[in-house]
DNA sequence: AGCCAAGGCGAACATTAGTTCTATAAAAAC
DNA sequence: GTTTTTATAGAACTAATGTTCGCCTTGGCT
């Protein structure tokens, strides 16, 4: 493939000045004053060019219709995460409700980007309120990204009210005959069993977030 | 601040949607097909009232002029760190070299929001290999946001390199008279003690994200 | 010289798309 | 009951913007 002129090479720098900068692509006519090009059939021309070589893609009819390829600063998209309450060993973890969705009226988030959460709808952040996690390898004050969801596949790390014991712990799930094994993400740790009407799912583990220093 | 109605939202969702999707703003009448609306006006008075609330900004007599403000909370800005190697006990940890730091050359980086890092220099990221590292709380599969320094304040978690053991750990340190202790994370661990010329301080932890699921 | 392709230029043209004006209906305030 | 506010509709107007077409320059090739 060729290589680009430097007025390609300064084509395709505006664009992405313009989004960042501004939010939005720019118009030929914005391309030809700021490159110090004469007139929009150049910039067309060269911007057909870039679209065959990929580093762009057109939307024809559409003003300032152009799409840049070229995800390099764009590792995944800046999520705003809830952090909704705390969680500990002995309390229920707080379950969202539609407001504490509204992220702007939150009063604290967590920005993350969305290869963490994989897209993965319902979630929200707890922070962690003292050290009876430790066999999950979850210290206090890291915050824990969860998913609200009430069944969990076998091995998943869940959030487990215990009824009769009046717990909330974090372990892997494993639903057995008769039983459910609960096994610390510690494997050195001895997993337990409890009945299945004991436990409650409160919401699925996505992730683990400890900020030190 | 008032709350959005349930137009508003649809409004800034499909915002959203088209920038992520097709990489431009939507103009006001496919804002109006999309949600629902049935003149450009309508359209036009939301958009107004969005832009006071803070949610987008509009530039006057452009096209598809709207930008998403989705930093309204200010969460951070996005940084793009380097993944530069992995860690385990039995190796020193990677030594960030000054075209590792260029992140796009990066084969893999990791987004994360400057209030974890907390505006410091020279942080890059470490995939942890191996369970040796559970006394510190961190797992196989692991990544630690580390900072490149050479001397650590007493109490901060740190990369150390034990020269006579031949292996990398991460512990709190505390130098004391003649001797340094090594704290592991899990309180409910005995400290170690070493000699001060045993040790090279290889970096300190800024972070420690675990991704399930 | 003659030919041809790449690249550039300028203007005209056709849509797209933002703006504005007036009218209407429902809800809230007085 | 009347007025004010909020929200919606439809249409006309105008600016912004993509597209196209003819013409020009330059450089390599025969």
């Amino acid at each position: 493939m060729k290589a680009l002129s430097t007025k390609q090479q300064h084509i395709i720098d505006f664009i992405r000045h313009s989004l960042v900068e501004r939010g939005y692509p720019p118009s030929i006519r914005e391309i030809v004053s700021e490159c110090g090009i004469s007139s929009t059939s150049v910039a067309d021309y060269n911007l057909n060019i870039l679209e065959k070589a990929g580093y762009i893609r057109r939307h024809p009819e559409i003003s300032r219709g152009i799409e840049l390829l070229t995800r390099s600063p764009a590792p995944g998209y800046l999520l705003h995460i809830p952090i909704i309450g705390q969680i500990a060993a002995g309390e229920p973890i707080p379950v969202p409700t539609p407001d504490t969705w509204d992220t702007i009226a939150s009063s604290e988030t967590l920005g993350v980007t969305e290869d963490l959460t994989r897209g993965k709808e319902g979630v929200y952040a707890l922070k962690v309120k003292g050290s009876s996690m430790v066999d999950a390898l979850i210290n206090d004050g890291d915050i824990v990204l969860m998913q609200y969801v009430n069944v969990v596949e076998n091995g998943e790390m869940a959030a487990i009210w215990l009824k009769a014991e009046r717990e909330v712990t974090l372990k892997k799930f494993y639903a057995e005959p008769g039983r459910i094994r609960l096994q610390p993400a510690n494997s050195q740790m001895k997993p337990i069993y409890v009945r299945p009407d004991n436990v409650e799912i409160q919401g699925r583990v996505i992730a683990i977030i400890r900020r030190l220093v």
